[in-house]
DNA sequence: TACCGTGGTGAAATTCTTTCAAGGATCGCG
DNA sequence: CGCGATCCTTGAAAGAATTTCACCACGGTA
C-alpha cells in the first residue's frame, strides 16, 4: 500500500509535522533531520502530495533540448513540434543548450520540472541523465542523432545512406576528386554521413580527396573552403555534411571567382529553406522533417510501454533534391 | 480572510465532498452543480490547494507566443531568451501559432499552464486574453510588437526610426525611385517601419515609387518584386519591410540579370545571419535582440510591480549596417 | 541574573481528500 | 410490465496532510 506521512514519521522517529514540513519549501526544521527524513521517504517511496499534483500537471509537458538554433534545420523542427504537441494539447520546454556545453548543466533544471518526455537533439546524454530519467519514468527519445554507448530510443534521417547518396550522386557527375566538409566529429549526424560517403567513394573505387572543417556552420565552412581551394589541389566536387555549410561553401567558391555546379559541384544535407533560394540552389539531401516529428511524438506519448530493445531505432529515410549545385 | 472550502459548501448549500470533487480532475459530480460551485468559489475567491500548488510550480515559467519560426529573426530572439531565461532559472513554454491563427485558439491551453508570464512576439492579442492574464496576474509582454488598441508593456525597435534610417541611406546614394515591399499591414512592425520610411522620403521630396506586396515571406517577396521588375517603371531601389524579403528581392533582382547594389539598391529590416552572407551582403537595420530581449525579460521577471502606464513601452534604436546591396 | 527574541518541535486543530454506504436512475431481460 | 443489476451521484465519516499554537532551549543583551 502507498506509504502515508504517519509512516514515515514513525520511521523517522520524529512527528507527523516533521515530515510535512521536510517537504515544504519553507519548514523550519533542523537541516539533518530534514535531510534524513527526505531521505527515508525516498527509500519508502513516500511522495508528497504537493508533489504528486506537479507531476500530474507535468505530465503534459515535453522537454525539448537543442542547441545550434541558429542552423535553421532546428528551428523547422522546432516549429514542426510545437505544431503537433499542441494540436494533442501537449506543452512544450524548450532549452537552448549554448554551443559545447552537455546536458549535465541544465539535467536538474530539466529533471525538476518532471516532464512526461524529453526530446534530444542536441548534446551528448550521459550515463547519469539516463539513468534519472529512467527512475523517474521520463521517456527519453534522441532526435537526428543516435548514441550507441545508451541504449535510448533514436528517431534519425538514414544519414549513411544519404551520405551515400550524395556520394553516388556526384560519381554520377562525373566527378573525380571530391572533397568531403566535416561537421562535428562526435556526433552522430557527422559520423554517419561521413562514412555512407567513404563507403560509396570507396566502392567506386575513390576516396575523398581533401577535407575540410567546416563544424556545422556557415561562417567555419565558409573559411575552410576558401582556404582549401587557395590551396595546390583543387576539388572539383564538395559534400558538405549540412546545408548551411554548403551555403558557406557555395559562397566560398563564388568568392573566388568559380561556379557552383560547375567548376565545383556542391551535395549538401538537411534541405532547409535557403536550399532552395535563388543564390544557391543547393542540391542536396531532404530530412522528411515531418515524419521525424511524428515518429519522435510517437515514441514519446505511446500510451503503451514499448520494451526499450524492441521500439529502439527508427531509421527514415531521405530523400535527394536535386537542384543546380550538382 | 481566505475562504475554505466549508465555506463554499455551505454557501453553495452542498457537501464539503461536493466541492473538493468540483475542483478534482475526474470527480464524479453533476455537472450542473460542478459549475456552479466553482462559480461561487471563484466568486468568493476560493483556490484548490492543488491549484494552489499548481500555481507555486508554475511560477517560473514564462510562455513564448510566436508565429512564423521560418523567419530567422524568430530563432534569434528564442535562442536569447532560452539562454536568459535557463541563466536564471526559469523554464520556457514555446507555442508557436501557424500564420493567421489568433492568440485565442490556444488562449485557454496558455492559460491552463498557469505562467507567470507571457511573452507574445506574433497574433493580434484579443481584449478577451487581456483581461483573463490580468485576471490570474499573469504578466504580459508584447515584443517586437506594439497594438495601439490594448494596455499593455512592449519592447521593441524604434521601427519608426529604422524606416527613416533606410530611407535616408538610400536618397543619400542619389536615389530617385524608391520602392517599397510590404509585409503584413496588420502588423506594427511593418506599418511604423513604412510609416518613417515613408515620412523621410516625403521630407526630401520624394515618395514610394512602387510598392509590392512581400508578405513577410522570402517566396511572396520574391514573386512581387520579379513582377514588379519586369514591368514599365523601373525603381532604382528597394526597401523591404524585413530581411527575409530582401533576400527574396536580391535573388528576383539577380535573376533579371541586374545587380543589387548598382542597379538597384536594396535596405532590409532586421540584420538576420544571411544578411551577413556572402551570397547577398544585405545593407539592413539591425534589430538589438540582446538588448530587446534582455527588457523585456526585465519586465517580464521585475518583481516590483511597475504601474502599466508607467512602465509601458520600451523602444530601443536600431543600427544601420551597410554591406554592399546599398 | 533576568529578560527578550529566535528558531526548532510535537500536539492538536484545521483543511482537504477519499472512502463508504445509501439512495436513485437507467437499462436489459424475462 | 416487473425485477434485478449496474452505474452514477451524494453526504457522512474516516483518513491524510498542513498549519497553528504553545512550549522549550538557546543565545545575546542590559
Amino acid at each position: 500500500m502507498k506509504p502515508t506521512a504517519k509512516q514515515v514519521a514513525h520511521a523517522a522517529g520524529v512527528s507527523l509535522s516533521a515530515v510535512s514540513r521536510a517537504f515544504a519549501p519553507d519548514g523550519s526544521l533542523d537541516p539533518d533531520k530534514k535531510k534524513r527524513i527526505l531521505a527515508l521517504a525516498h527509500a519508502m517511496g513516500y511522495v508528497s502530495p504537493a508533489r504528486r499534483t506537479a507531476e500530474a500537471i507535468a505530465r503534459n509537458t515535453i522537454t525539448l533540448v537543442t542547441g545550434d538554433l541558429l542552423n535553421p534545420f532546428y528551428p523547422m523542427v522546432l516549429d514542426m513540434l510545437a505544431r503537433q504537441l499542441q494540436a494533442v494539447g501537449r506543452q512544450l520546454l524548450v532549452y537552448a543548450l549554448p554551443g559545447g556545453v552537455g546536458v549535465d548543466a541544465v539535467t536538474d533544471q530539466i529533471l525538476a520540472a518532471r516532464p512526461s518526455g524529453i526530446i534530444v537533439t542536441s548534446a551528448q546524454l550521459t550515463s547519469r541523465m539516463t539513468r534519472a530519467c529512467h527512475q523517474h519514468r521520463i521517456r527519453v527519445v534522441l532526435m537526428n542523432r543516435i548514441q550507441r554507448d545508451i541504449r535510448i530510443p533514436a528517431v534519425t534521417c538514414d544519414n549513411y545512406g544519404g551520405g551515400r547518396d550524395a556520394a553516388a550522386l556526384l560519381l554520377s557527375r562525373g566527378r573525380q576528386r571530391i572533397g568531403f566538409v566535416a561537421g562535428l566529429a562526435d556526433t552522430s549526424t557527422h559520423t554517419e554521413r561521413a562514412r555512407g560517403f567513404r563507403d560509396m567513394l570507396n566502392e567506386a573505387g575513390q576516396s575523398p580527396y581533401l577535407q575540410a572543417d567546416g563544424a556545422f556552420s556557415y561562417q567555419a565552412a565558409h573559411t575552410a573552403v576558401s582556404e582549401m581551394i587557395a590551396g595546390q589541389r583543387q576539388p572539383d566536387a564538395l559534400f558538405c555534411c549540412n546545408d548551411i555549410m554548403a551555403l558557406g561553401a557555395i559562397d566560398a567558391v563564388k568568392a573566388r571567382g568559380m561556379r557552383p555546379g560547375e567548376d565545383i559541384a556542391i551535395v549538401g544535407f538537411d534541405d532547409i529553406p535557403m536550399a532552395a533560394w535563388g543564390a544557391y540552389r543547393l542540391s542536396t539531401i531532404r530530412q522528411p522533417v515531418e515524419t521525424m516529428v511524428r515518429e519522435t511524438v510517437n515514441l514519446l506519448l505511446d500510451e503503451a510501454d514499448t520494451p526499450p530493445e524492441e521500439g529502439g531505432l527508427r531509421i527514415v529515410p531521405g530523400k535527394l533534391i536535386i537542384r543546380a549545385s550538382a
